[in-house]
DNA sequence: GTTAATTTTAAGGATTTTATAAGGAAGAAG
DNA sequence: CTTCTTCCTTATAAAATCCTTAAAATTAAC
């Protein structure tokens, strides 16, 4: 289910957007100001809908601010019909431009096209829930807080979240994670996972379940 | 250069969408007729322009019959504004959909920024924070400073920064900078470091995070 | 309710990895 | 030839992680 971010001053537009979307089964965010928003928090989003005359900052500063650092696709969403104005807009890196007045059903189309296109390519991001992985970046995300983790925390945290649902004992994890000839304690895994549980639970989620005899698994959705 | 195949059935339009988008460098052919196109064919291209009423096939039934074939981005370019129609473009796999009449500059844009997308292009400047990268000039600049950095100084920390948020291993960084045969110490790249470190915060700034174990990276701006 | 087994927690030391500093080899510039 | 810069190596210090151990808490079984 992809996450979507709308910014515009527009409370009514803000609740068309929305409503538009969701029935499209997507989850949709919306924002009313685009200043105070931070590119870590962009980038827990799939696509990002952009308003461009707001008061504070506008949509078109908002882009420059943060395309070099968030990946999805930008769509404005805007009056601003001058074909300037569109070059500007795409030229800051959007991309899509779509003009007001618009149909829902032109901006379902345009959306579901840009997070097709996405899906095409590799994606080396794991999402379970509220926390991410970043497998190339071997980080850990909590909504927009990087996760301190430790290598071998990361490592035994990921192949959990990757394989969700799937109990493992210690020394299934401790040979998961380093190797088959490694001969690990099973209380070293312990440790790892009493870390990894400390570091989430100050996010406020717990999604590492103990199997009384048998090990620890990542929870399914529908276990929650 | 990217390559361009433009398909309608008017040749004005196809010559002057053709002058257009030479201007920009790219390499355009064209067809006037979609039915003996195969996907083989449409596969050499990076980009596809295609009008939807055309005698012969129309570009509804060509996209249906080469999505599956080919990757390239595919964008509608056509007269019929209905919203069924262009619900239907989208559907059937189209990147975009640009009405007629369309001005030149949405085009170069539109096009532009699919191309972009694809290709992900780096611009000559790259900017992190306060640190710019001029990546034609080999030099670094933090604020209005150009950075003292050495070649091997230079390459490393321009790595780094240009995949911002992914860990290299010392290992990595050393093949990545001076070509895949090099063996390098591993110490080496760590007394690179340091130096890089060391100017870098002469102006007050530590983007480079070590995580442990593994090797360095860039940091996103959430870690900050 | 009691017992036994298992997991959780906490603390310490061992190990691994990185940071720092100093010295030398190779090459460019004067 | 000398001088300088850059790069690499080596050695040592510092830091962080990992593992072990043991006690406390929890769970399951009787």
């Amino acid at each position: 289910m992809p996450k979507l971010l709308v910014i515009d001053d527009d409370l009514d537009m803000l609740a068309l957007v929305r409503t538009a979307l969701e029935k499209e089964g997507y989850q949709v965010d919306t924002e009313a100001n685009a200043a105070s928003l931070q590119p870590a928090r962009c980038r827990l989003y799939d696509l990002l809908l952009l308003d461009v005359m707001m008061p504070g900052e506008d949509g078109f500063s908002f882009c420059r601010r943060i395309r070099t650092e968030v990946d999805c696709p930008i769509l404005f969403l805007t009056a601003k019909a001058e074909d300037s104005a569109l070059v500007q807009g795409f030229g800051l890196g959007a991309d899509d431009y779509i003009k007001k007045p618009f149909s829902i059903a032109e901006l379902r189309a345009r959306v579901s096209a840009h997070l097709r296109r996405e899906v095409r390519q590799p994606t080396h991001i794991l999402r379970r829930g509220n926390v991410r992985f970043d497998i190339q970046a071997k980080t850990a995300y909590a909504g927009e807080h990087t996760l301190p983790f430790t290598k071998g925390e990361y490592a035994i945290c990921e192949h959990l979240a990757l394989h969700a649902g799937q109990v493992f004992t210690k020394e299934q994890l401790y040979e998961a994670v380093f190797g088959f000839d490694a001969e690990g304690d099973p209380s070293a895994v312990a440790e790892h996972i009493k870390n990894i549980r400390a570091k989430l639970k100050a996010h406020g989620i717990c999604p590492i379940d103990t199997i009384w005899g048998v090990g620890y698994k990542w929870q399914k959705s529908e276990d929650l």
